[in-house]
DNA sequence: GCTAGGTTGGTGACACGTCAACAAGCACCC
DNA sequence: GGGTGCTTGTTGACGTGTCACCAACCTAGC
């Protein structure tokens, strides 16, 4: 490290308030997931990413990786959820080493009545007190960071 | 919950493009910052708070608070980043039942070795790939959100 | 004073995430 | 077809976060 370049000003105020909104913003919408449908972020994820598949099933490291959780954590995770009935699992036909994690009839129910209020509580804290130039702007500016770090690592 | 207003396409795009952003610039800081520095995003940010305080000291709710930590969660990291030797804990004067968490020597060492590399991977992963104005866009909308979500609660 | 009610920091039990290791299965190549 | 090496999903141990509860302490009102 030579000479570190700090932030200036702006960037500074910037940087400082993407970290409080982010971490404001998960508590608020944590809470809200938790009081009006009893779910967690994570479930709230896996569920979402599971009910927009094909047939509400998808292999265990494919889901992983669109989640970008270690497939540990899913696992474990999925273990929880299968216990209170939201997920289940399925012998994967055609390679005996995987399991297709399906989407319960509890599991579809619970998602479907956790979205609008989901959206609802998204729309509150968040996309609603921005406007249209604003997002754009971080529609621009985030998917330009993350195009960044997936082509990096 | 009458009728769900789900968010329109440049709405969602930008929401997704947020999440996705948030988790890939958050693995990959706290990769940069653990290579570095041996730390981690909780380290740092307690050790960047003391070290900004006047003579290096808080008291434990009042750094709890501006970290938006629970007591209990910031009492349990502190007492293993004491036995790292990074911090330490005196008593209160004025105030039996309090406990000032003071920056150590070590701990002054670890922030100042570790702030440099890790201004660095702010820029190369977020702030250096933001135009003036997505950067001063960045701050206008989050600095609202933040104001909106702190007047709430 | 002293009592009632709030605050402070800490603790133990439990939920969750990470990491390393593993068995089982696939795929390829000779 | 039988190594060789990679991939898949799971597990156990351990580090970390959450929650409920607690003792010690402050503060105000009487």
């Amino acid at each position: 490290m030579t000479e570190p370049r700090w932030l200036d000003e702006k960037q500074a105020r910037a940087w400082r308030g993407y970290r409080r909104m982010r971490a404001l913003l998960d508590l608020q919408i944590t809470r809200d997931l938790a009081a009006d449908s009893g779910l967690s972020d994570a479930d709230y994820d896996v569920l979402s990413n599971l009910s927009e598949a094909s047939p509400h099933r998808l292999r265990l490291t494919e889901l992983a990786t669109t989640m970008l959780w270690s497939k540990s954590r899913l696992s474990h995770h999925l273990t929880r959820m299968q216990q209170r009935g939201l997920v289940d699992r399925e012998e994967c036909a055609g390679d005996a080493r995987g399991s297709l994690i399906v989407l319960t009839e509890a599991g579809l129910r619970a998602i479907e009545d956790a979205a609008p209020h989901h959206v609802d509580s998204v729309r509150r804290h968040m996309i609603d007190l921005l406007t249209d130039e604003e997002i754009a702007a971080l529609d621009a500016l985030t998917h330009r960071v993350v195009s960044h770090l997936t082509a990096t690592s």
